[in-house]
DNA sequence: GTAGGGTTAG
């Protein structure tokens, strides 16, 4: 035996020397072998091949000097050295080589294909996997190939798939193992009725012998665990059979441990899994930020930070997870300080902080620094990030989405590099929320034809699209879809449903499905104390919130800007007034500007003009255009020239290029006679380039959105709904109503007085609408502006002269109008 | 050759 340190100089093989043309790098290794033996060759590279572990940095390269050796001395590899060199391949992610090396095996045996098949399905190709898997004889098949398809098909999210294979290995005589049975569990998870497979599963683990076998019982346990987590079954009983495993289990491992605790905390038992913890002998990283995770997601933050000050002490390392599931638990509480701080120690007490460390914080760092209001450091980060993933991307996206910069959010939208559901999912919701139904409806769709499935949340932002832009009908479709999809459980959708409905003018549809909700939050209640609010029913709202407040929800400051509309709309002055020192008198909770507007517009409204002004002086800060828009708008409703004006000037100040100020102060004006003024406004608003936006109105008829413009010639049946008109206005008169001409000023633009009346686009859209919808069916029109005010006299008549319900939702709130009244009140 | 727990983006 010869001992050879260097390749170069000695190694002959079959007489042919190969060490001049070896690289370099050859020259680091080191074995025995005899040179003069052709038999040891297979022997002495599988050797060599046996010492490159996998998952190592250095595998690979010592791989391919193996493999190089063998190329150059024209040693062929077959059976188990080239599949260990596919796998070392494989394993470091250099799936094009070993796919290479795999083509030319003329008949790959079962572990080389089982090895490309694990390879393809961690990569993301699940076609690829599927493919080896269908060409692989049955002759050679065998349990491991199984077990790495079914895992291949969890990896690819087809928790049916994997169970149906399960179904068809049994049924063609495979004997299941540990392995088979672990991943066939975590594919359950997958899928919605997973609680009768679970308890099939359990049974056949225990017939199978395994039932004892650490590993499977910690997959019983997570699958019974993810069970309880689906919000229709009872989640105790299978916390319960999670329980009874884990305490009559022989050997429990790490795994174990940590599985049950995170089955606490995700069926919301944080005080059980807090006992289990307390119980471990040594507390694992994993079971801390498990419990972390767990206090964050609920939303107890003081526990989670109490939870990191005592992992820090108890000496365990503090890794990602830890400080990312930290600085998430500062971002929800707004604790902008501190999270610095936990940043701060992090780069003080660590060393040598991998990418995927920093990767992760950073991400982290992102969504802290939004939330505490300062986006352009969460896009410092964002952009000086050495490297970025999905998460980084959607991070950045969601900011600039949650701030209403909608633009700047889509030229990253279109910038990323990848996207995924949650990507989507925020640009509908952000355009939706941004009012730009059109593009939210658009993208949704977009999204749907590149293959990818909708979950609720995406369900919910298109939704919301319908909601702006009151597109009933299409709103009604996406329901049905839901419910086919099983998603009607879901609360996000649920949340959007209630204010589709509403805005789409059905309150009681809304209604019927908030009460029928399986799990509602305040949001929930909130969105439907504003759809009674809007559409008129103060003293219902008022008691829903009372009701509210009964089943101990606490209410937030958007409950409170819901409430005070509520009354505002239904002119409960003394109501309002109450409910605005309660709250921060009994919950703490500061009036911003947005609630004094409200303020401003309940008493406003009721004529109280002197309490206005007190509650402006008394804000602790300066007015802005909410509380002016509000305080010209109450000035008009009553003739408070004086104050109005006043009002007018600050926002003319504030925002000059706004169209609603000079129509809101012209109008104000024609209300009083002061036809000087009126044309001094106009003039003012011509001088200064100010365009009025054009009135439009729409209806839906059969599934199609009819759109009507001040005047409209354009529409192809219009003159059958001038004709209606004209008919209706015979017998409306007949009634009593009297046109009242100073309202054509609403529509500055028109000259001729009542016939601009007469065509206003609300009446057209409204007398299309009886002329077309079904005898007796509700019209539901929508407007962009404030509905006019002879308009709105106008369809009372109407709607006692056809005895049909007319719903006008215009730029403010919803009317409706009934047997010649009006829900407002005339309150608008 | 195959499996199983914790994180950051709504």
């Amino acid at each position: 035996m010869e001992k050879i340190s260097a390749f170069g100089e000695h190694l002959k093989i079959g007489g042919a020397e190969v060490g001049r043309k070896m690289s370099a790098g050859m020259s680091s290794m080191s074995f025995t072998m005899n040179p003069c033996d052709i038999r040891a060759v297979p022997n002495f590279y599988a050797a060599q091949l046996q010492l490159c572990c996998p998952h190592t940095p250095t595998s690979y390269p010592q791989a391919r000097r193996v493999h190089a050796h063998m190329i150059t001395s024209g040693f062929k590899p077959r059976g188990h050295i080239l599949n260990r060199l596919i796998d070392i391949y494989c394993k470091s992610s250099n799936l094009v080589y070993a796919h290479h090396l795999f083509d030319r095996i003329p008949e790959p045996d079962v572990v080389a294909r089982t090895t490309m098949l694990a390879a393809y399905s961690n990569s993301s190709k699940p076609n690829m996997a599927l493919e080896i898997f269908n060409t692989t004889p049955f002759s050679i098949r065998d349990t491991v190939l199984y077990n790495a398809m079914i895992t291949a098909h969890c990896h690819n999210d087809d928790g049916h798939a994997a169970v149906k294979l399960f179904r068809e290995m049994r049924r063609d005589d495979f004997t299941p193992d540990n392995f088979t049975f672990t991943s066939v569990l975590s594919a359950l998870a997958l899928i919605a009725d997973r609680e009768t497979h679970c308890q099939q599963l359990h049974c056949a683990i225990v017939k199978s012998g395994t039932g004892l076998v650490t590993s499977v019982v910690n997959a019983l346990i997570s699958a019974y665990v993810k069970c309880g987590s689906s919000p229709l079954v009872c989640s105790s009983s299978l916390m319960g059979a999670a329980r009874k495993l884990f305490d009559e289990m022989p050997v429990r491992d790490e795994l174990t441990w940590t599985t049950i605790i995170t089955g606490y905390v995700r069926n919301g038992d944080l005080d059980t899994a807090r006992r289990v913890f307390e119980g471990m002998d040594e507390k694992l990283v994993v079971a801390w930020n498990a419990m972390i995770s767990g206090y964050v997601h609920d939303g107890y933050v003081s526990e989670a930070l109490e939870m990191f000050r005592m992992m820090n002490l108890s000496g365990v390392k503090l890794d990602e997870f830890t400080y990312t599931s930290v600085l998430s638990a500062c971002a929800s509480a707004r604790l902008f300080l501190l999270g610095k701080q936990v940043h701060a120690y992090m780069l003080r007490t660590e060393e040598n902080l991998s990418r995927d460390f920093l990767l992760s914080v950073n991400n982290a760092l992102i969504s802290l620094y939004w939330k505490c209001g300062k986006i352009d450091e969460a896009h410092m980060i964002f952009s000086n990030m050495p490297v970025r993933d999905l998460v980084s991307w959607n991070a950045i996206l969601s900011t600039y989405v949650n701030v209403g910069r909608i633009n700047e959010a889509l030229s990253f939208f279109n910038e990323m590099p990848e996207r995924n559901l949650l990507t989507w999912t925020v640009m509908i919701a952000g355009m939706a929320q941004n009012g730009f139904g059109e593009e939210g409806l658009k993208l949704f769709n977009q999204m749907k034809s590149k293959g990818l499935k909708p979950c609720d949340y995406a369900f919910a932002g298109a939704i919301s699209s319908c909601a702006v832009l009151a597109a009933l009908e299409h709103g009604r479709q996406l329901h049905a879809q839901l419910v086919q999809l099983g998603f009607d459980s879901s609360l996000s959708a649920g949340n959007a449903l209630t204010t589709m409905y509403a805005r789409c003018g059905v309150v009681e549809a809304a209604h019927c499905l908030f009460l029928t909700m399986p799990f509602v939050d305040s949001v929930s209640w909130n969105a439907m104390i504003a759809a009674l609010g809007q559409h008129g029913h103060g003293a219902q709202a008022l008691k829903l919130f009372e009701q509210m407040l009964e089943e101990d929800i606490l209410p937030d400051r958007i409950t409170f800007l819901t409430i005070l509309s509520a009354c505002s709309h239904a002119g409960l002055v003394n109501q309002g007034c109450s409910y605005f020192d309660a709250m921060y008198g009994s919950y703490g909770i500061r009036p911003d500007e947005d609630h004094y507007a409200r303020l401003i517009d309940l008493l406003c409204r009721a004529g109280k003009f002197s309490e206005a002004q007190d509650a402006i002086q008394r804000m602790p800060f300066e007015p802005g255009v909410p509380i002016w828009e509000a305080l010209l708008g109450g000035c008009r409703i009553h003739g408070n020239v004086d104050l109005g004006v006043e009002a007018a000037d600050r926002l003319f100040e504030l925002r000059p290029q706004h169209d609603g100020t000079y129509i809101l102060l012209s109008n104000m004006f024609a209300n009083v006679g002061r036809w000087d003024d009126v044309a001094k406004v106009r003039k003012l608003m011509r001088d200064r380039g100010v365009k009025k936006e054009p009135g439009c109105s729409w209806v839906e008829v059969e599934n199609k959105v009819n759109v009507f413009l001040v005047d409209d010639t354009s529409h192809p049946e219009i003159q059958a709904v001038y004709n209606y008109l004209e008919e209706l206005g015979l017998k409306m008169r007949k009634l009593g109503y009297v046109p009242d001409t100073k309202y054509a000023l609403h529509d500055v633009e028109s000259d001729q007085k009542e016939i601009g009346l007469s065509t206003h686009s609300e009446k057209l859209a409204v007398a299309f609408g009886l002329l077309k919808l079904p005898h007796g069916a509700t019209v539901r029109v929508f407007k962009n502006l404030r509905i006019c005010g002879d308009c709105h006299n106008a369809f009372k008549y109407m709607s006692k002269v056809v005895e049909r319900d007319i719903v006008v939702r215009d730029g403010k709130r919803f009317h409706h109008f009934r047997n010649g009244e009006c829900s407002c009140g005339n309150y608008w």
